[in-house]
DNA sequence: CAGTGGTCTAGACCACGGC
DNA sequence: CCGTGGTCTAGACCACTGG
């Protein structure tokens, strides 16, 4: 591990374990410099990566600060390690309901970008909350067996972006996210225990390797009832 | 305007000119220092930068390469402009509802982190795509007095972001965005021209200074049927 | 193994917040 | 006007990609 990188994550264990809380001050830059006998540009860089992570602000002339805890049981819409890490914040199981090769459909092609005889996995699974009594979402991934071999159903009931970081070692780059609510279909609303023409928040992203290569393309159907989720954003936006 | 956001600002010029198209590799950092006539770093710097915002992507050992543009006729999630950016991409206009001064209701104390007796501007109005013909949102925000002094009406109806920034001096720093699907209540399917438990797409915004103190609390309710938005996630994320 | 992005240093100087 | 974050430099060295 980097040393910006170490730097943060001491840090951030601090905030989590709520030994530095909402609001407190952090040394300045010089003594943390100092503390971790580094230079300050590489204190700069710790905290700049904490920044953009949501964890803390800075601010010129004055200091830097820690920022005030997202919402529980809300899931990040930015994370990128798909279901990774929402099976940590609460307990959540999945149900696999199929899987197919194809070629790439046309609104496929377009997303990943690739020709339409690549032939691509599909697959389809339910997300429960606990014990499958609660549904929160169906989710329709289409991957490039080009770049993913291969998706045993034990890796789809459990977590895909684990088997494939872990097994496949492919690295997770950047992601594409869409948003919009919309009208249940039937096949929806069945498989997710709701009614016809219930609201739903659809959520379609494009995750690309750390290469650049778009690898995923997946349609979220999420319950209304259950599903919140939240995104921060750091002080340089258009 | 700074060097290595000048440097920014000037390649993306050239991307947003379709002079470097998707997937286009930029020059090298060693090359574009020379080009600038500066340190390595700070191409670095500029670099970064324009990752962050979602318009190209680095690859360690091989290059930088420009992103695929986003969908057309999304809004971006994370913009910290409020209603400002939306203005440019399409024609639309705001109707004023609504509004008054009060003391902050308990849910508006809890987000907006003040005391009860703090006095809130209450403003409430619906933004239309085009001329009044289609309705896209209903907005309910919920200001710090101590911080906004006052939104004449005429703000209200453009943007009121464009006067807190361009009037009040007011400089945004970063948000939390909240998100959720649900279904219409009767008093908003009623300003929105829709139906009675029709799907919506509900965010929760609350924007914070550059000083890190929050001043706005703002629901959006989104009409289903044109709302699109949008976000971007880099490398770097939990 | 050449080429390219990323890290790290040490230090100068700048710009802003807040007393 | 002091204290603090932010920029910029020049250069050494490291780590990864891809032929």
């Amino acid at each position: 591990m980097l040393l910006y990188e170490s730097i943060a994550e001491n840090i951030l264990e601090m905030i989590n374990n709520e030994k530095l809380p909402h609001g407190y001050q952090l040394e300045t830059l010089e003594e943390l410099a100092e503390h971790y006998q580094t230079s300050k540009n590489t204190i700069v860089r710790a905290l700049e990566n904490l920044e953009a992570r949501g964890f803390i602000y800075q601010v010129r002339g004055s200091g830097s600060f820690v920022r005030r805890k997202k919402r529980n049981y809300h899931l990040n819409l930015l994370s990128n390690q798909g279901y990774r890490n929402s099976l940590r914040k609460f307990s959540s199981t999945s149900k696999f309901v199929k899987k197919e090769i194809m070629m790439a459909p046309e609104y496929v092609r377009r997303e990943l970008d690739v020709e339409s005889d690549e032939k691509i996995i599909y697959i389809e699974r339910i997300r429960y909350i606990g014990n499958q009594s609660r549904t929160l979402s169906l989710e329709k991934s289409y991957y490039r067996q080009k770049i993913i071999k291969d998706i045993p159903v034990e890796a789809i009931e459990s977590s895909i972006f684990a088997y494939i970081q872990d097994e496949l070692g492919v690295e997770i780059g950047f992601s594409d996210v869409y948003l919009k609510a919309d009208k249940l279909s039937k096949y929806d609303a069945n498989l997710l225990e709701l009614d016809v023409g219930d609201p739903v928040l659809i959520v379609e992203e494009v995750y690309h390797t750390k290469t650049g290569e778009p690898f995923d393309y997946t349609e979220l159907v999420y319950n209304y009832q259950e599903s919140f989720l939240y995104a921060q954003s750091s002080t340089y936006q258009d």
